[in-house]
DNA sequence: ACTTGTGAACTGTTTCACAGCA
DNA sequence: TGCTGTGAAACAGTTCACAAGT
């Protein structure tokens, strides 16, 4: 069964590439597809299809391909998406009731009970189920909800001490969109996601596909 | 000056790292700062940070470090962030209007001129300096105001579309926030930004931490 | 005949360790 | 002495190519 070999970080975010081929292709309602329709369609190489799911067991057939209900129950499986995932988000302002309200989360099996904000303008507003609640509220309310994952879309300035209370009530993951850098105790998961990164990440390559355009050095 | 040589993904990402992370430095008063300080900063390594910087040229200086105010402004002009970038957001919903209003982005010089949008109900809203127009005035406006980026906030079903319209205009990139693969000319540089692989790579590392502590396989 | 699963080769990235310079 | 810049070594990820299974 599922050894736990390292798996890198690009082999993960593939396997969600793969989920969601996985469902398209079965809305189309085709049965069985190899490596290659899987690769061409996610733009990878039918190799690395192969070798990502090689990691965690042998889902196809020789000389026939993968079932596509099969393979799509067992990467739902490996990322751990069979299961609801009670989530909080901290930070009711636009990004983080835009992530509250962001349908491929619940589609995911991610619930999101509530918003915790500072703001008392903000308390009580509802965001699909949520309701935003006081931030001096969150550690009680995660603890007592048995809350998994905590979304942080705060200032910077406040995302260590959110990340701390999360901990403390004992939260297993945190995304944090707040721009900076958070730390967690090692049983704690986490994942930094920087939308000023990426938009900085398109303008290098703007700049540098004009340089190339225009018969830069090289 | 900047050689072409290409440059990794993950190292531009640290790039926008470091900017961030020399602009509190200075705000801290700070003249100069070590590799060694910057790593730690940054959560990486001293080599790595030396690595990165020399990729674009000699900052440093040999027994004594980096200035942080050249440094920040020599990074800053890599990353392209030197300039102003006019862009527009294409889907005016809450992803759409929350990334509209994103401070950092105006902060590096993405100005947001517009938001496109097909619902009627929609137009006229102002976020911002910015107001939502008809979609099908996407591709003259974009022509007319010389837009070179456009960042993608639509359903799944729409972006490719919504891209074409941008790359006829003459866009030079796009930020695809839409759960769906663009294609893109070459001449067009390309970022993709999933928030739902975000997730699951959490939900991943999660279940993953879950075994290690329970004594799974090795 | 077809397509997977996988060692081996290759390519790219990170870390090491030290020469060179202020 | 202190710290950068950088080849060389180590490590990681991807692609190749083919044996094995249906």
């Amino acid at each position: 069964m599922s050894s736990l070999r390292k798996v890198s970080d690009s082999t993960v975010r593939r396997l969600s590439l793969y989920l969601r081929i996985l469902r398209q292709i079965r809305a189309r309602g085709e049965t069985t597809i190899s490596s290659e329709q899987l690769a061409d369609e996610g733009g990878l190489t039918s190799a690395q299809v192969r070798k990502d799911l090689s990691f965690f067991g042998n889902f196809g057939v020789r000389g026939r391909g993968y079932d596509v209900v099969a393979l799509e129950q067992a990467v739902q499986s490996i990322l751990g998406l069979d299961r609801v995932w009670p989530a909080v988000v901290v930070g009711a302002g636009r990004l983080g009731s835009a992530l509250t309200a962001y349908p491929d989360f619940a589609r995911q099996g991610f619930r999101i009970l509530a918003l915790f904000d500072t703001d008392p303008a903000k308390h009580g507003r509802r965001f699909g189920d949520a309701e935003v609640l006081p931030l001096s509220e969150l550690e009680s309310f995660a603890r007592r909800e048995r809350v998994s994952i905590g979304i942080v879309a705060t200032p910077a300035a406040a995302a260590q001490d959110v990340a701390n209370q999360l901990i403390g009530a004992g939260i297993l993951g945190i995304l944090n969109f707040a721009p900076a850098r958070i730390e967690v105790p090692p049983h704690v998961s986490l994942r930094q996601v920087n939308l000023a990164v990426e938009l900085e990440g398109l303008s290098f390559a703007i700049v540098g596909a004009g340089q190339r355009a225009n018969g830069g050095t090289r």
